[in-house]
DNA sequence: CTGAAAGCGCTTACAG
DNA sequence: CTGAAAGCGCTTACAG
């Protein structure tokens, strides 16, 4: 087909010929533009009441001839962790709206130094830009950060974890509570009557994630609703080397020979399966979190039973897409953007949307 | 920011200045249109092997003025039913993909009248149009019209389950053997010996559609390869009033007094899980498929346990994508697109995406 | 306050 | 075979 007929579509020039104005007053009532006489401003609006105008959005990006540059400021990762799915995302949305003239730049803080945070919100503040990504570390200080957004009018959103007392324009997360009174459910189904062992990560002693922390919140809230006898054990390990250490961990198997089941509330639970594969420990259900090419691996070999995913992809490229809606598009954007809670098996992880 | 740089962005312009040609001789060769001097052809191709060229394809939409249309052939059904969800992606498509000048029409068949499919098909050849998307009928009837539209050189993309021996130009499914198989290991570990009820949807007298038949095939499958010895009853239930002979269920049930978990291949378990709210039967552990409202509810009340989940609005979406990168964006498209075998329980479901 | 004109990157008759 | 010109729907100086 492919015919030349404007199939019923509505112009601006339609809309000024009707109106008896020029295609430049009505594209002044239809932005909110100054110097339109209440006149005019009635006319052109009485004929949009009457029609359901859609402006055609490639022509509209196409005239303004603007450029956008968006910042990201993620965590600091090695290639093949967690972050670099997020990242493939937002390049991903990068090139895909490349037609709209945006551009994304990463910048990167080490998320176990606070200072570091501010230093690479300082960097960022010395250039121009539209929009920022930004995955919350600490409120105090990602709040310092925030503050001078608002005041500059730069939208930003969160990724990965969200803070709603900054009040970020939306944001792109799993919510991590949930997650894990849903990861609760599905490990009494591996092991109903087995002890539950918890391998924390830990930082300096403590556990350095909000998600980390929000999980096992669930994850608990789970047992003490429905399984309040499961007797739980938690073992700490380091973030340096986690899993490396088959002392520890031989110990804490020793001591607890009822502990058929154990969850890991990061990506990092391949350090766990791995253990259990050199030690042929064939009778531990495992469960962890993250898509990652070694946790993966585990599931295949039957040493982690179930993985739930966050669509890390997913949160990179939705978070460009908030931006562009936001700033381009000029639409209403949602505030609140859940990732589904997806368990990934043996037997549907081939089938795994990385990209969507 | 969103200043007046071009951002070294290139333009067809500017590969005609650097080729020694006009815009209009560098669209002939960037198109392969006829009408190009060797020489000039050679002049433009260097240069474009220099460059990395990235069409403006709004621009060229916008440009080409043209106009697409696409139909539609899915299953007759009721609000609410599988398939709205389907048809509500398609049109978030359309109004999605608005300023590309597309329109989708969608022709409806009865699935259990095989003539409906040609008929249908019929209409449709009446009218001009740019592409079809096919929900696929048996082989032997969906033949007579991709032959047709091959013909025709006008592309189809095939949803919700595919024939490749009818060369589609893509097709958008769950991968149903392996779904069936994935929802045995479920099946078992939520009832691990248990003797096993299977409830099948007939037609007078045999299984309706190929996706019934090849999830019960995958199931079958995993039972064979790891769970030998477990008993499986079938149960068949006309269509028409499905889960509705609370007779026919009593008697089944009866006869089978160790049978504490069943499964039903299609989005109708609803029927199932509301026998057992009306009975109290409690001790019976249930799966199906599809995200429906119905289902949904007997999932909240733990008269289903588990919902496997094809992301029809996915598949509906997804489909439409493929004509327009195909026929307007002159992308490659992928021709195979799985979507995720998903599991929806009591805790996950509130965070799946219908509308990814 | 208003409209005519030029331009965004591309395509498409059209004249030569 | 080739290039200049007009046009897609919109925005943006600019002249009045």
């Amino acid at each position: 087909m492919q015919e030349e007929i404007q199939q019923g579509r509505i112009r601006i020039k339609d809309i000024a010929e009707k109106a008896g104005v020029s295609v430049g007053t009505v594209d002044r009532v239809l932005h909110g533009r100054p110097n339109v006489s209440e006149k005019s401003r009635i006319k052109v609006e009485e004929v949009l009441k009457r029609i359901d105008y859609q402006p055609n959005m490639y022509a509209s990006a196409l005239a303004s001839n603007k450029y956008y540059k968006f910042f990201c400021l993620f965590p600091q990762h090695k290639p093949g962790e967690y972050w670099t799915e997020v990242e493939k995302g937002v390049m991903r949305a990068q090139s895909k709206f490349n037609d709209f003239n945006i551009s994304v730049e990463i910048f990167y803080y080490d998320p176990f130094d606070s200072q570091s945070f501010l230093k690479a919100a300082e960097q960022m503040q010395q250039r121009e830009f539209d929009g920022v990504i930004i995955n919350p570390t600490k409120v105090e200080v990602t709040s310092q950060f925030t503050e001078q957004l608002h005041e500059k009018e730069i939208p930003f959103v969160f990724i990965d974890s969200n803070i709603p007392e900054l009040h970020p324009l939306s944001f792109w997360a799993q919510n991590s509570q949930k997650s894990g009174y849903f990861a609760a459910r599905m490990l009494k189904l591996l092991a109903p009557n087995s002890e539950v062992g918890i391998f924390r990560q830990v930082v300096s002693g403590h556990v350095g994630s909000n998600q980390q922390l929000e999980r096992e919140e669930g994850f608990l809230q789970y047992m003490k609703e429905h399984h309040k006898d499961t007797i739980i054990h938690t073992l700490e390990l380091p973030a340096k080397n986690f899993g490396r250490q088959f002392d520890i961990m031989d110990k804490f198997f020793a001591e607890h020979k009822n502990m058929h089941c154990g969850i890991c509330f990061n990506s990092k639970v391949f350090g766990i399966g791995e253990y259990l594969e050199k030690r042929h420990k064939k009778d531990f259900r495992l469960m962890g979190y993250d898509h990652l090419e070694r946790n993966n691996e585990c599931l295949r070999n039957g040493f982690v039973d179930f993985l739930i995913a966050q669509h890390p992809w997913k949160q990179g490229y939705g978070s460009v897409q908030i931006l562009i809606d936001y700033l381009i598009l000029k639409k209403e954007v949602m505030r609140y953007n859940y990732v589904p809670i997806e368990l990934l098996t043996a037997e549907n992880i081939e089938f795994y949307n990385k990209t969507n």
